[in-house]
DNA sequence: ATACTGCATGAGCGTTGACTCATATAAAAG
DNA sequence: CTTTTATATGAGTCAACGCTCATGCAGTAT
């Protein structure tokens, strides 16, 4: 018998990233640091939506924000999760996102199979 | 601008795996093959909860049934699917399924600090 | 044919989740 | 102090989701 404690913390996770806008914010955010008006422009949401998401993202501790004047700086406080997020995606690096790249994730790739939906 | 037909398989497949109910069927199925029955006793769930979890994870190919007379034997269909949840949960391998660990997730280990919920 | 067991499916229901709107706070500028 | 820009937040709405109930279908036995 699978204890409660063990499979719900897995899918708090899961339920972080499941969301189209929040894995588009992510991934704007990449491995670099970008203003909430930055990710509005490379993700094309209002900024009451990436707001919106960005507070779950951030108070999980996934992102990590930084104010510099009136500006709000977020970064993804673990690199990795970037290299993961984009190969399940099958999307490249941007070149500047290739360095520490300690592992690749072919190891996830596999996952890819089951990612389409009957529409 | 990131594409949606980037972001939202991966979205598919977390969505998938974001439910505690079919995360304890995914595990309770392990790397063996197992009834809808046997399903129901390791998870102690109703079979009707049960087989509605099991529709769309059969539906996307991440299990596969299989009939054998009166029973339906549920599998999953990469194994290292359970390599990588257990490696997450932080749960370790059944001994019988330490066979054909062509790799540990280690590389995955590091989203558990997200995983902690505010209640 | 009837009955029983194992499993699947559609309808209905309550809850959660994503989103928007209006508004609030914070910093800077005039 | 007022205004403007950058971001955050609470309330309300609508759709999606998880679940249950009732029922249907497949296989087996009598």
């Amino acid at each position: 018998m699978i204890a409660d404690n063990v499979v719900e913390p897995v899918s708090r996770l899961f339920k972080l990233l499941n969301d189209p806008n929040r894995l588009r914010i992510i991934l704007a955010i990449g491995k670099s640091s970008r203003t909430v008006s930055e990710i509005m422009q490379e993700t094309d949401l209002p900024q009451t939506l990436v707001s919106f998401h960005l507070r779950p993202l951030r108070e999980s501790g996934m992102l990590s924000a930084e104010r510099r004047g009136p500006f709000v700086y977020y970064r993804v406080t673990e690199p990795r999760l970037i290299n993961l997020l984009a190969s399940l995606a099958g999307v490249p690096l941007k070149d500047d996102e290739k360095r520490d790249m300690e592992f690749p994730f072919p190891p996830m790739r596999f996952m890819r199979r089951w990612m389409k939906g009957g529409e």
